[in-house]
DNA sequence: ATAGGGTTAG
């Protein structure tokens, strides 16, 4: 008999492991017509088959039903739970278990602490630690690396840190959780130091979950060539077949910018493309601004027969809110309804952030309003749409209502914050905010937050608490904090301060032609034009130019880019037409050309010339020529708008009756009726 | 009889 049962057993446990739950369910049928078997020990095996096998509503039947539960019994089901997404039900069950009186093994632990892990509840999480703890399973291998995992996926990596070192023989799953956890988190360095050391065991052999982790740090840094070199020990290790990968290495190389190698990678997959990889290309392209090439990829991967997931929605909708596409990024946005990809959390954000940079501020609140759950996502990207529009005010009631309904603001909250105080000038506000960062809301300071700062304290004219505030940076002041304090003296005709920020900054990025625009206007507004003459000079001989000022605008799901003084358009001639038309009239409506935002000393006449035909003056003449009556002009500059088009596109406006939308560097423009949405120019 | 880690986004 007893022999009958361990072979009836097995067959169970074949059906288990190989995933039959017809022949299964046969079985079991079989047995209960039949008579006499009614063993704990059968009942446990069809549980378990039924659990492994996915069928949870048959497994949690007998397990209800059974007249005697045990160990494995408890076991099967918290794991069973946990492997099919019911996490909660998960950790009940492993709690129901203990208030029965059984003793939870490391079996137990391992499962209810995946499930915790998969819930992101440290809650729980710490009372299975500290329950392991008494019981003396928490340095257990599994155990062990799974109270690791569960820590560093809920940021507690000091702690996922501790219990690692605990672990007295750690194996490649143990190390995973590390390396994964520090990239997760942002820690990149920390992670790759981890992998390291991993190297450093002769006994462990790095496997495709190990590689992941690894290229996914690499990717975080864009470290191609160290990225690189992993990839070789990848190919030798014979691992890259494995799907997720390929998928790393292809996400690696696209974010290191490195195009040609990640499509080299796809090409190689065995069986074609899939929509992992695919959607890390199209965003290397969209990051790189390659959007022909990000559209070209999409097209490709549809031709393939793949179907676009969140992910690829998310590039492309970023694709449309960088180049103030709104057309197309109306169609997608009807594409996410269709698909329900509305409901994922970054698919939402992508769209407020969409119709926020094409200057549809209500459309953006309104998408917003829509989300069923906002989580910390969702939030941040409202916050920065109202930073970038100028409504601090608005910003900070966001921020209060997103910590009322219990989302925890990060970084990237604490960044669109102080921007949009610096932008709306409250200065209180923003140093009270910045003061809570880390007291209140447990967030430490950056070097972004500080530079925030330092451009707030600047735009209000406070530039010796800026320059004190520089000094208190925890690390060596970046470029970005020292272009905020040039800017800010360029604003407030401070000369001397603004030559220790202009140099500071050229020597930290010697390529960057900002520094010696910004300066030479510092010296153009005091009048100094042979200190402007020499940066121009100094400029030209290291081979440094000006960045040329473009404008972009979407007519008929088509982009056209314009320089200023362009005239390579089909319809120059139109434009060219049209823009002397807007210049009589507005001139009737009291415009006076501003050139004194020319810095050069040349006629006033030419200046004014050079005034006239900046791109965003060609783009909307483009527009007004080409786009149906009515529809509102969204155009995109690379460069800030200067006063003169200021002024005259609050007139342009107010003329054709239109309104304009100018995205510049800085700023948004609203222009309507012959006014405009931002208070100050600057 | 019951247990673990990995791929793309704001």
């Amino acid at each position: 008999m007893l022999k009958e049962l361990a072979i009836l057993a097995q067959l169970i446990q074949s059906y288990a492991l190989t995933g039959k739950l017809q022949k299964g369910k046969q079985l079991h049928a079989h047995l209960l017509t039949s008579t006499g078997i009614s063993s704990t020990f059968i009942a446990n095996h069809l549980l378990n088959m039924y659990a492994k096998c996915g069928d949870l509503t048959h497994a949690l039947s007998m397990f209800d039903h059974m007249p005697k539960r045990n160990l494995i019994t408890w076991t099967a089901m918290i794991t069973g739970f946990s492997h099919n997404a019911r996490f909660l039900d998960s950790v009940l069950t492993f709690s129901n278990m203990c208030a029965a009186g059984i003793q939870p093994t490391q079996f137990a632990f391992s499962s209810a602490v995946q499930a915790t892990t998969s819930l992101r509840s440290l809650a729980f999480g710490r009372q299975l630690h500290s329950l392991s703890l008494k019981l003396g399973y928490h340095a257990e291998l599994f155990v062990g690396s799974n109270l690791a995992d569960m820590y560093s996926k809920c940021g507690s990596l000091d702690v996922a840190c501790r219990i690692f070192e605990e672990i007295p023989e750690k194996d490649e799953v143990s190390w995973t959780a590390m390396i994964d956890g520090y990239a997760k988190n942002g820690d990149f360095h920390e992670a790759l130091m981890a992998f390291r050391n991993f190297l450093d065991n002769e006994n462990l052999v790095a496997d495709q979950h190990v590689f992941c982790s690894a290229l996914s740090a690499c990717a975080g840094l864009k470290a191609g060539k160290l990225g690189q070199s992993i990839h070789a020990s990848v190919v030798k290790s014979g691992s890259s077949a494995e799907s997720a990968v390929s998928n790393s290495l292809t996400d690696m190389y696209s974010k290191a910018g490195d195009m040609e190698s990640a499509v080299t990678v796809v090409n190689t997959f065995p069986n074609g493309w899939n929509v992992v990889s695919c959607s890390s290309l199209i965003d290397g392209y969209v990051e790189m601004d390659h959007i022909e090439e990000a559209i070209n990829t999409y097209a490709e991967s549809k031709r393939q027969g793949l179907y676009p997931n969140e992910f690829t929605f998310s590039s492309l909708i970023k694709a449309c809110a960088n180049d103030a596409a709104l057309d197309q990024g109306t169609q997608l946005h009807a594409q996410v309804i269709k698909t329900s990809f509305i409901l994922d959390s970054f698919v939402c954000a992508v769209l407020v952030d969409m119709y926020g940079k094409c200057g549809l501020l209500f459309s953006s609140s309104q998408i917003f309003e829509e989300i069923e759950n906002p989580t910390d996502i969702t939030w941040n990207s409202k916050i920065n749409v109202l930073a970038q529009h100028g409504c601090g005010k608005e910003a900070i009631e966001a921020f209060d209502q997103m910590v009322a309904r219990h989302n925890k603001p990060n970084h990237v909250t604490f960044v669109s914050l102080l921007m949009a105080c610096s932008h709306s000038g409250l200065v209180e506000q923003g140093l009270q905010l910045f003061g809570s960062m880390n007291t209140a809301f447990g967030v430490e300071p950056r070097d972004e937050h500080y530079s925030c700062v330092i451009d707030m304290l600047g735009r209000a004219g406070r530039l010796e608490e800026a320059e004190i505030f520089i000094g208190k940076m925890p690390s060596e002041p970046n470029a970005y904090a020292w272009c905020s304090l040039l800017g800010a003296c360029r604003t407030h005709g401070r000369k001397e301060l603004g030559e220790l920020a202009a140099e500071k900054l050229m020597r930290l990025e010697p390529e960057n032609s900002g520094s010696h625009v910004l300066l030479s206007t510092i010296y153009a507004g005091v009048g100094q034009w042979e200190d402007v003459k020499a940066v121009r000079r100094l400029m030209k001989d290291s081979g440094r130019k000006k960045l040329p000022g473009l404008s972009w605008i979407e007519v008929e799901k088509k982009t056209h880019v314009f320089g200023a003084e362009d005239w390579s358009h089909p319809r120059k001639d139109e434009i060219y037409k049209k823009m002397e038309e807007l210049l009589m009239r507005i001139r009737g409506e009291g415009y006076v050309p501003y050139t004194a935002a020319v810095v050069s000393k040349v006629e006033e006449s030419e200046k004014e010339r050079l005034l006239r035909h900046h791109s965003e003056r060609i783009a909307v003449a483009f527009a007004l020529i080409s786009l149906p009556a009515g529809k509102p002009i969204i155009v995109k500059k690379n460069l800030r708008v200067c006063v003169d088009c200021h002024s005259a596109m609050k007139l342009i406006a107010k003329v054709e009756r239109r309104v304009i939308i100018v995205r510049d560097s800085a700023r948004f423009h609203h222009f309507q009726d012959g006014n405009c949405s931002c208070r100050d120019y600057w």
